[in-house]
DNA sequence: GTAAAAAAATGGTATATACAATATTTCATA
DNA sequence: TATGAAATATTGTATATACCATTTTTTTAC
């Protein structure tokens, strides 16, 4: 009896490995499971190991004293989690939370490591990963920056549409809190809804409920401008 | 007669790499040398090799438009430089400019590919390497969006000093312009220039020209804090 | 099913910080 | 060594946006 070690065909892990390793894989792996709510891995937290989501959203987010939190990016289906953890200090930077239930796969940190040092195609394509997800955080950074609130906001609209998509309706597919939206375009969440109601007004978007529907994207987009002259 | 590839004794390429490669390395590497301001690469241009900073400092900024720039971090002798072109596709997310006159070694594409595919305990280091990049770009992004202006700067001030170290007269070592400083904290000139002029009054840093001496590290770190309550 | 807690909605105010203007000094380059 | 261009110094003002307070609605937990 055959049994494919998951079903994602992009999935980082499966379809980067040597054939015969993948058998291994699947003796390996555990299938962990979170409800919506709940938390994936903490910061400060011991690395125990990698996750590949197979199935619902997360968000990875980095704290700030007890109160203030950043949302660092979202994470769809076949996203790693927790490969920040695997520099020299096996403590995780940032947290991981499930926006939905959420269903994983883990693999621990010994047999992670024998994964790499056996399937070099495999840790090759991991350093290109990296240097993408380096290439994002960096220009998020420089947006973080730069671009006055409202882009911010705009941006992470059009972000969340572009990584979860959107439903038979038009709503990005994930009903995000209004506080997670702020905590992504980093400010507070009555800024988040001023504008909100403005891009309602103005029919750029439409809600229901937490779910949002972009009606006129270019407009959105015309929003996305810088007014800070850093340097 | 025996050539050592460089002198940097922690320089990433020399140090991981296999004893025998080595030799390969010191036929294939080019050196480099730019003048104080000179551009090494600049962003939106194409990926040709890799760059191990030999001497001299770099900064490493992503531009807005054509007045706004952030600058994501900087270099020092012994780091790499270019690796974020690493990914799929092939053009610098982000410009490298000399701070000060700068020698550095560069790897084309081709060999650098043969390097990682030959030498596993080097792509392995390298993987390493980019999760802490990654971890430092994350962290950097959660100051930007959660630390108000003069904690940035406060936490530049630090940064370099921790990056650079100190000369004999205790001055950091590297001169940084005001506009520079204020572009890595994402604010622009006058605020930086307001703010050290009150560190300078309270006697908490000096400044001699562009160079400047931190006199009470704990005091300038009581200023790293935020005040905005994000999320 | 109800209580408690969290999120959302809304408007008003305070302030941090970008923006503007101008003078002076330093630096690059011919 | 001259000369234009950056960089720096300095003060004042405007405004974007965080902060505050209150009500209503939705979600979570027992």
């Amino acid at each position: 009896m055959q049994v494919s070690s998951c079903n994602i065909s992009d999935c980082f892990l499966c379809s980067s490995c040597l054939p015969e390793w993948k058998a291994l894989v699947e003796v390996k792996k555990t299938t962990l499971r979170f409800k919506k709510g709940a938390q994936i891995f903490g910061e400060g937290g011991k690395v125990t190991g990698i996750y590949f989501l197979y199935s619902g959203s997360v968000k990875v987010h980095k704290e700030w004293g007890e109160q203030k939190e950043l949302i660092i990016r979202f994470a769809k289906k076949g996203d790693i989690l927790g490969h920040r953890g695997m520099g020299s200090d096996p403590i995780y930077p940032i947290s991981a939370t499930a926006l939905e239930d959420v269903k994983l796969c883990f693999i621990d940190n010994a047999f992670w490591e024998a994964t790499m040092k056996s399937n070099h195609a495999l840790t090759h394509k991991l350093v290109q990963f990296y240097a993408v997800e380096l290439q994002q955080a960096e220009k998020r950074m420089r947006n973080l920056a730069l671009m006055e609130v409202n882009a911010r906001i705009a941006d992470a609209l059009l972000e969340m549409k572009e990584i979860w998509g959107v439903n038979s309706e038009g709503y990005i597919s994930v009903p995000v809190a209004r506080r997670d939206i702020a905590a992504y375009a980093g400010t507070i969440y009555e800024t988040v809804f001023k504008f909100l109601s403005e891009l309602t007004q103005k029919k750029i978007i439409a809600t229901s409920g937490k779910s949002i529907r972009i009606i006129d994207e270019e407009k959105l987009k015309q929003h996305i401008k810088t007014k800070k002259s850093i340097g």
